[in-house]
DNA sequence: CACAGCTTAATTTGATCATATTCTGAGGCG
DNA sequence: CGCCTCAGAATATGATCAAATTAAGCTGTG
């Protein structure tokens, strides 16, 4: 490997290493994790063009991996929309999260240093003064933060693709949830979460997980039957 | 395969409805599945626009979404290969498929009739056949197609979508596996499976199910241990 | 004189864009 | 009321640009 040859090139501009379609898949996928795209809305290529000063290939290929990945669905025309969880979905993302995130926390339980443990409680920190404040978008960040960590240190990649793939899913309507009741009342089972990888037991960090996935789950069903609920006075 | 005739044809055959697209993702993943690429062999994106006779656009999108599945990978570079597992890599996949497979057994026995029944019992014979005749690419395609059928029984189409992914990352060791010991000693659990499904037991189906994929990843697993010893003797 | 290591040229491949084509949905007209 | 036309959005193509791998050339040394 050779490096800087700079005859003419000024070394400059570091940034423009990264491909745009990575950089726009990877805003796209902020947005949807972030709450920024409601379940249903429209999601036209265009739209994105305009908005991420993008060409439209990157934005073509984003899509379709978003696409791909349940985060967006196509409808039979070639509309594009966020998808509107019905009640069958959350009941199959319960399952699936349960039967994998505990998993998880116990692998994690096996990797866990001093280091990962400060950063866990760093970003648990971070999220609880993201409630405190009723910052629904720090909320759904620094808990999005927090497990994605975790995973990281569960050193089981293809496992942690696919859980990550299912909040994609999910994170839409958890804004939603937000949106509805606030910040105040969400359970928050982190801290027995820490707790259990600082005591290295891989049975209490997968219990707290299921607890803590459990609540969320059913959080997302309370918010969508009370739409179903509202849905009939139309 | 038909070709060389498009280029002055009149409205020609009706297929235009799909998106190209589609057609490239679809016969890509197929190609995936039923072993037509192995493990660590490289997919340039100019080599399929000529093989597949398609424009540029549609192949780039069909390989992100199948680097989305995880079925291609990109290296650090931005070259694009099929995945070479790990041991790692099979663990992982044999605790999702062992975690999530079973439940879709269980889920099929609520929703079986006797349409569904026979469907199945004619691709297990064609499963057998294809496996007496010791032919590799019509057991890699049965297999699939009959787990794909049970799954559509199962009516859980994020569960089955989950699976269906995983599939693409361990099918193109399964064929290499083939290649290793031909198909003569494949384990077949799918006699229980539908004797479970007839039955109507959801137990005896999940347990089925459960044996028939620890015998897979087992064989796969195997495999990737004799490959290693090999390895040695360069 | 042959060879190793490094630089440079050439080719291959990926990324992006501008543009043409096709399709969908809506509104006007018979 | 249904058919037709039209605008807008998505799909697809090929050209162009940039990056990276490979091949070739050069120079200095043993």
């Amino acid at each position: 490997m050779q490096l800087l040859r700079n005859s003419a090139a000024p070394a400059e501009t570091r940034p423009a290493k990264r491909p745009a379609h990575q950089n726009v898949y990877e805003e796209l996928r902020a947005r949807i994790l972030f709450g920024d795209l409601a379940p249903g809305q429209a999601v036209t290529i265009q739209g994105l063009v305009e908005s991420l000063e993008a060409g439209m290939t990157p934005v073509r290929e984003a899509i379709r991996r978003l696409i791909s990945d349940g985060a967006l669905s196509m409808q039979g025309n070639r509309r594009v929309i966020v998808p509107v969880l019905t009640e069958d979905c959350v009941e199959q993302l319960d399952f699936m999260r349960q039967s994998l995130e505990p998993e998880l926390a116990r692998r994690a339980t096996s990797h866990i240093d001093g280091d990962g443990l400060s950063d866990l409680k760093l970003r648990d920190d971070a999220l609880n003064s993201a409630i405190e404040q009723g910052d629904i978008r720090g909320y759904l960040t620094q808990n999005h933060g927090f497990h994605a960590a975790l995973y990281r240190i569960a050193r089981a990649p293809i496992l942690s693709a696919t859980v990550d793939r299912l909040w994609l899913r999910f994170a839409p309507s958890l804004r939603v949830v937000c949106g509805r009741y606030g910040t105040l009342n969400l359970p928050d089972k982190h801290a027995d979460l820490i707790r259990a990888l600082a005591a290295r037991d891989p049975e209490a960090a997968a219990l707290a997980m299921a607890e803590d996935v459990h609540q969320g789950m059913l959080q997302i069903r309370a918010s969508l039957e009370d739409a179903a609920a509202e849905q009939r006075f139309d």
